[in-house]
RNA sequence: GGGCCGGUAGCUCAGUUGGUUAGAGCACACCCUUGAUAAGGGUGGGGUCGAAAGUUCGAGUCUUUCUCGGCCCA
């Protein structure tokens, strides 16, 4: 028997994907037919939906993270374009910065230049071709993932139109006065004159000097603790005179003892950490001493204490403050706090009203402010403070310690930190953190936990720091007048530096003649220019003015900030902060956030485990539809797992949703009849069909749910599902016997094809925001108009779909399909049939089934060649298997007694 | 070290306010098919719900401790 009398397969759909090289000229299609201007030109007026792009930092290539992050957005912002929103995408760029600094720096290391001997403007114009030349790479590897955007007109935090506008955002918090100088700590090399970021510090071994001392207690809630000393240990003896505080752990047990050797100490009551008393009775060589009391850390509360110094010159109040940075690991379980010379002084400090000051100059030395010392070198001021305390009968102890200290990457001096001044936008002054707390609430968080997460970090953080001693990076628009030490206030200098910026660009501030910023009304000697920049995060903090306000394409506020969870403190934080103090109200109404990429096992990407795994590579080997669905199955509320098992499990998954198009491809020979949804009547249609009609119903009523919530691994799935098991594994098995063997003419076959063209539509749009290319490859094979899947909105299911009777009944058919299985599969392990057509079943029923069912033929559901249904007394369904006698039609494969009722005349052939 | 979040079959995920023998798909095993064919179908095995203790008639779900992991901070 040939095989021309049935109707089977054909499609120009390979079942082989080849989405590496395919990929890449469905990338140029959509170049080629201008997609983007397309989709902004087709959705004109209607709603829009902003998902502004928070930039990443224009440096070295895409990794998994930020593959995953532009793929989740390129999902969303589809989804919004396909429920028929003007969904519009910005991508853009975060280019100022430390990192492009020190690239800029190691190649000069590299080719033995010196930046301090290169022109700053000729540093920064380097630092600026570098990157845009990682824009243009990035532009790259991002539309390689499939994301539609407006690559054509990107934003950078580094274009001229956004440095004049930081400038005029900065201006704000200048103008109505929550910016303010400061001083705080920061890693300071006294040789090279400079602040050191981090990643210029190396450590290595040091040797310190190391003291023992005390401050006498002055007040305290505790009458036991009256004329009682506080031991400190420390390892810098020169910040002892700018001691402003000691800091205790509450959840440490303190001991109080009384001395007893013939020392200066004799007959004084001392307190350490009970943990640490061992230690320092052995290190300051205490042989006799009593125990006079022990207490509780939280007991110290409220204490007050003198300075060791407080008989020449250092008269002041020493309070002691609580911290869990106090541990028991060295010193006394009290640690000594100078605001003004470490961070953890200074916050701690900070959060209890004490300030830091300028306690020592750029040189290293002692400023006016300290007595006894000012003028002299720190590194030298340790013997004398050794010797005074020594005076004052204020030192338990001395030595040395040769410890892992931080030290210049470029002299290898040791570095220490200084209170230099810096900018501050203040949290309190003009009601920031209030303001910020109240964007919170009216914010929309997904997952739900980012609120709380944001929240406790706006509730408890420090005024914002925004000035960096740096180069690259727009300038701090600030003149502080020589005479009278006071800040410029004045809008029109503001304006007239931020045009300027907007003209030529930010580099002029370094080079150019100050009157040129400061205008007429004020003379340029009488000014100092400030030459700091502003930190990057009050760059990209500010991204929503000079890109949502300035552009007529999006809108202020976003409709959603969606990035990785780090930026709680990071981007959502900054620009959280920035538009309300500027603004009064957040510039996003809904935040997405999602988890870190790590692992198979649940543990980091890092090059020591060696599990590092990068996008391009997974684009050359699966393709970037696979990496899609790994970010579409993955619950991005948590860390998402990936290795190559758990690719592998995804391209598998593929396969099943491009053969399912490929059976329906095959079996309308390519060609696509559409549909009108409105004028289809269901009941027209056999039941089984209507049946599926009502399953596309529930799964679109899923879909919309699912897709509210931005659930997205939650709607793949039942798409995926609905593919393996109701199609493959049901309906398309059913129907192949229809599709494959009965007239071109029969309405049966008519209805099935119908409602394959339907699920075409269906699931084409459904897949499309996360299938881009293989939705886009398929729309394009039975669409020549030149248009692509994009541009198509999802379909609305009407509600005459719903058949909610019919699915009780076909619960129970499929129940009773089940049962037939499991006979039929008993018949097959004793090899007394081999396919289900060499089967006759006999079904058993109580009556109630058997009336549910009359219409019912079960070896259609079955693919049997015959089914019989019989009574059956008891509720069990029963079923009996029998081997199917007679002639297998040459045509549809039926066993028959008799000659195959459909295909008479084949047997004559 | 501190704050927050998390750990359910090999994998990706469901498991309402605590209530039957903890589910799905994939993967796996075996079988069938060779008219979706580097496809398709059927059946089946697989979990001490990270660990321990507690509350309860009853805990994957509540409490505590521990452990492992992630993010942020120090």
């Amino acid at each position: 028997m040939s095989k021309e009398n049935i109707n089977l397969p054909k499609t120009a759909f390979s079942m082989k994907a080849n989405l590496p090289t395919r990929e890449p000229d469905i990338i140029n299609y959509w170049e080629k037919i201008g997609l983007y201007k397309e989709l902004r030109l087709a959705n004109k007026g209607k709603e829009k939906f902003v998902l502004h792009d928070g930039p990443p930092y224009a440096n070295g290539d895409i990794h998994m993270g930020t593959a995953l992050n532009k793929i989740l957005k390129d999902i969303v912002v589809k989804f919004h374009q396909m429920e028929g929103k003007d969904s519009v995408y910005v991508p853009g760029w975060d280019c100022h910065g430390l990192p492009i600094e020190w690239k800029i720096e190691e190649q000069y290391k590299k080719n033995k230049k010196n930046k301090n001997e290169v022109p700053i403007n000729e540093f920064r114009k380097e630092c600026r071709d570098f990157a845009s030349k990682w824009i243009e790479v990035h532009k790259e590897q991002f539309q390689r993932l499939g994301v539609i955007g407006d690559w054509n007109n990107y934003y950078s935090t580094m274009s001229f139109d956004a440095e004049a506008q930081i400038v005029r955002e900065l201006g704000k918090f200048l103008n109505e006065g929550s910016l303010y100088r400061g001083y705080k700590p920061v890693l300071w090399s006294t040789v090279e004159k400079t602040a050191l970021a981090d990643a210029e510090v190396e450590y290595k071994d040091h040797k310190s000097d190391t003291i023992y001392t005390s401050f006498e207690v002055k007040n305290s809630k505790d009458n036991k603790l009256k004329d009682v000393e506080i031991i400190i240990w420390t390892t810098t003896p020169w910040t002892i005179p700018a001691n402003k505080a000691l800091a205790y752990n509450k959840n440490l047990k303190y001991m109080v003892i009384k001395i007893e050797d013939e020392t200066d100490y004799k007959d004084r009551k001392i307190l350490v950490a009970d943990a640490l008393l061992k230690s320092v009775l052995d290190e300051c060589k205490i042989k006799k001493f009593s125990k006079v009391l022990e207490l509780n850390g939280q007991n110290l509360e409220g204490t007050i204490c003198k300075h060791p110094f407080s008989k020449i010159g250092f008269d002041y109040d020493i309070p002691m403050l609580e911290a869990n940075f106090v541990t028991t690991e060295q010193g006394t379980g009290i640690v000594h706090c100078a605001p003004s010379h470490g961070p953890d002084d200074f916050n701690l400090c900070l959060n209890n009203g004490i300030q830091a000051i300028e306690t020592v100059d750029g040189d290293g030395k002692y400023t006016d402010i300290i007595p006894l010392f000012k003028g002299m070198h720190i590194f030298k001021a340790n013997s004398l403070v050794i010797e005074k305390l020594k005076n004052e009968k204020n030192l338990l102890a001395s030595g040395e310690l040769i410890h892992s200290y931080p030290h210049s990457w470029r002299s290898k001096a040791p570095l220490v930190h200084r209170a230099t001044p810096q900018w501050f936008i203040s949290m309190e002054s003009h009601d920031l953190r209030k303001k910020a707390l109240k964007a919170i609430d009216d914010t929309k968080f997904y997952p739900k936990k980012g609120k709380e997460r944001l929240k406790s970090m706006i509730e408890t953080r420090p005024d914002w720091c925004v000035s960096r001693q740096r180069v690259w990076g727009v300038p701090i628009p600030v003149f502080i007048s020589k005479k009278t030490n006071k800040v410029l206030i004045d809008d029109e200098v503001t304006e007239n530096i931020a045009a300027i910026f907007e003209k030529e660009g930010a580099d002029c501030w370094f080079e150019d003649d100050a009157q040129k910023f400061l205008g007429k009304k004020y003379k340029s000697s009488d000014y100092e220019k400030l030459n700091d920049i502003v930190e990057v995060w009050f760059d990209s903090g500010s991204t929503h003015s000079y890109v949502l306000e300035k552009r007529e394409d999006l809108m202020w506020p976003a409709s959603m900030y969606l990035e990785g969870s780090d930026q709680h403190r990071g981007w959502f934080h900054s620009s959280l902060l920035e538009s309300c103090g500027t603004r009064g109200r957040a510039p996003f109404d809904s935040i997405l956030s999602h988890g870190f990429v790590v692992d198979g096992k649940g543990l980091k990407m890092s090059k020591s485990l060696g599990n590092i795994m990068a996008p391009q590579d997974i684009l050359k080997k699966y393709g970037a539809d696979i990496l899609r669905i790994w970010v579409a199955a993955s619950d991005y509320a948590e860390d998402l797992r990936i290795d190559k098992s758990i690719l592998e499990q995804h391209a598998e998954s593929y396969r099943k949703i491009r053969n399912t198009f490929r059976y329906i491809l095959g079996n309308i020979k390519d060609k696509h009849e559409k549909v009108d949804y409105e004028k289809l009547d269901p009941k027209k249609l056999p039941e089984l069909e209507q049946y599926m009609l009502h399953k596309l119903y529930l799964l679109s009523k899923n879909f919309n749910k699912n897709f509210d919530r931005y659930n997205f691994h939650a709607l793949y799935k039942d798409i995926l599902n609905f593919c393996t098991v109701d199609l493959s594994a049901f309906y398309f098995d059913i129907r192949k016997d229809t599709l494959y063997c009965d007239k071109l003419e029969s309405e049966k076959r008519k209805s099935t094809i119908l409602f394959l063209n339907i699920l075409l539509d269906v699931l084409l749009k459904w897949f499309a925001p996360i299938l881009s290319f293989t939705t886009e490859e398929i729309y394009s094979l039975v669409n020549k108009n030149g248009k692509s899947i994009h541009l198509e909105k999802f379909p609305s299911i009407p509600e005459n779909w719903k058949n909610s009777n019919l699915e009780t009944k076909w619960l129970e058919l499929i129940k009773i399909r089940d049962i037939c299985n499991i006979s039929i599969e008993e018949k097959r392990a004793s090899k007394v049939i081999g396919s289900s057509l060499e089967a006759n079943l006999v079904i058993k029923l109580e009556d109630k089934l058997i009336d549910l069912t009359k219409d019912v033929d079960f070896s259609e559901l079955c693919i049997t060649s015959n089914a019989v249904v019989e009574k059956n007394i008891s509720k069990e369904i029963k079923v009996e298997t029998l081997k199917a006698e007679g002639q297998k039609c040459p045509v549809c494969w039926k066993i028959n007694k008799d000659k195959c009722e459909r295909h008479p005349l084949s047997f004559n052939k």
